[in-house]
DNA sequence: TGTTAATATGATACCGGTTTCATAATATAC
DNA sequence: GTATATTATGAAACCGGTATCATATTAACA
């Protein structure tokens, strides 16, 4: 059906031995020779058929990539990073997209068998024990975005640190009843910015001898509407919180509409501060945590492409900074 | 290295043929040889390399998908349903994203060659007569999505439609000035959807016998922001439009915006209409253009697998419906 | 019981590349 | 001018599956 590599090398009457050499930029062929069978190729308008490249090289030229909920922002936003990176490669993006922990587990299960992929890159989801044996296993290389595992490769954010931020923030600008709204503790995915981010918080109010009170923190499904709902629970308490932190600029976009439906003014009656600089947050002018997202993918992939090349033996940690980017939507306390 | 069909033979005392037979489910294989050699399969933890086999079959099971700025929500949600079809299938979907001109080419030339994919879905992107030139001649299925070709399989929404069903809603509420907002007409990318619903806007315009001012008709950049100062310019005419048509709801939103800082009250002072239904808008209550965008990348994939599996003669052309949603920011015209 | 049909199975060619290894041709050294 | 090192090249093995085809075994039938 379509030219191979022995129809080039008849054309150019030499073996195929010699017309993959120069597909390979082998040196040990004659100029003459190199000329000749590049001729044959462009004659017969021929390609190298990369499965069997794969087959016989055995690599795949392919990067498995999981990802959770792969619509929402903060993970586009790191896929998009994942796949800017790995287009200046020669390497191939497949997507795994995961919904539920079936699927995770599918996945992070499936994709060390077979190699099927040169890598893994995982976002936001981290690996059973398990899993990560299978793939030291299978020596797969890994690497977590945004997720943990102490024998993988990671590329992480301080979410602590980043929370500590917004809590200093806040608290140096005098306000002492601070609301955090933020996705379910218990969320079955186990997303650790979730756990860290309400670990800073608490560690910022006890940083401050400041106590911390239970019904200041809400938790709620992740979107706009979930986190207005939370906003406005914690706005119609007795004694309100003067400011709030909200683990997503989503959440602080909600809990921000929450405060207008009640007629508070931001920040003159209510300071917000989101997390993560989301595109729609510069423009919104919310104050709010900095985090990497896109860079994070173009780190992974930097990292996981190390790791195929030279499968050193320790794995390594990259650590992004955050950033505490301070705009419109807090104030002082007034008094 | 790793476990091989050879293995497996050896350990069951069969031929490789015939684990190859108890793989594939072939009906010739007597129980109990069949018996012994899944038992060998578990024994060993084999599992087939699905290279080798795709070098065999000359089946990729690999699905290419091209898509522009997966970033922006409609796109994303698209490729939201192309993920979610062929999840449910075997293939795998390898993902190209499109930011320049010369990426788009690109990958609508290299993809046909190579067999490197069993079929290609192309989001929103028109090819050129000799790129789907390159795609017959290798026999490599493409279904475009939201885009055309006239030899190619489609799944098309009729904007032109669409935005007759938006200004007619418009007009019948009573409203005679009329503004558009949109994308540039002479986007470099040429998504058809611009175009078309620009045609709408006037065909609308003509059958209701309005005139088209064509400084009621402001395009500019994609996004929240542009749209905001198209907004602004339209609304601060010397004689503003009571209505605006927006061609897409993240336009809207910045149409809305713009209304806000001017004082306007909608839809008291003016009424808008978006179009793409994104998840927002129902949020925010928006009356729009409902396109099944998810729907769209279900139906292609259902398309291409069928043109993988058959190869018919004739492409096939799905038209999915669009429908206008009613909701809060459309009223009568005041008098 | 002999013959034919059906069933089960293994040997082997094949997919289209890469890589090893032996060899022919040429260059260099003595 | 012969011996040796270097360079260029092709034949063939290999990657790990699938598919064809010939054959051995068993069942069905006259």
């Amino acid at each position: 059906m379509s030219i191979t590599i022995r129809d080039v090398a008849k054309r150019a009457g030499v073996g195929i031995a010699t017309v993959s050499r120069v597909l390979n930029d082998s040196p040990s062929v004659s100029e003459e020779t190199r000329q000749r069978v590049l001729e044959a190729i462009a004659d017969l308008n021929y390609t190298p058929n990369p499965i069997a490249r794969r087959l016989s090289t055995g690599k795949t030229l392919t990067i498995g990539v999981i990802v959770p909920f792969f619509t929402l922002p903060d993970f586009v936003k790191r896929l998009q990073g994942v796949q800017q990176a790995l287009s200046e490669t020669e390497y191939d993006l497949v997507l795994f997209n995961v919904e539920t922990l079936a699927q995770k587990d599918r996945y992070l299960s499936d994709l060390p068998r077979h190699a099927r992929v040169d890598g893994v890159l995982v976002i936001a989801l981290s690996p059973s024990n398990m899993q990560m044996d299978q793939f030291h296993q299978s020596s797969v290389p890994v690497v977590l975005i945004d997720a943990s595992h102490p024998l993988a490769y990671q590329v992480v954010v301080d979410h602590v640190h980043g929370a500590n931020l917004a809590m200093q923030h806040l608290i140096s600008l005098g306000h002492r009843r601070i609301g955090f709204v933020g996705d379910h503790l218990n969320d079955p995915f186990e997303f650790i910015g979730t756990k860290q981010r309400f670990q800073g918080y608490r560690e910022a109010l006890a940083d401050a001898n400041l106590e911390f009170y239970p019904h200041y923190h809400q938790q709620g499904d992740h979107g706009r509407e979930a986190a207005r709902k939370m906003g406005h629970a914690l706005l119609t308490l007795q004694e309100p919180p003067t400011a709030i932190f909200a683990a997503s600029d989503t959440q602080a976009i909600g809990v921000m509409e929450a405060a207008r439906e009640l007629g508070l003014r931001i920040p003159d009656h209510l300071s917000v501060v989101g997390y993560n600089d989301i595109r729609d947050s510069e423009y919104m002018e919310l104050t709010t945590i900095h985090q990497p997202l896109f860079d994070s993918g173009m780190a992974g992939v930097q990292l996981l492409l190390k790791a195929i090349e030279t499968t050193p033996a320790e794995p390594e940690k990259v650590i992004l900074p955050v950033e505490l980017k301070i705009r419109r939507t807090t104030a002082p306390l007034p008094h």
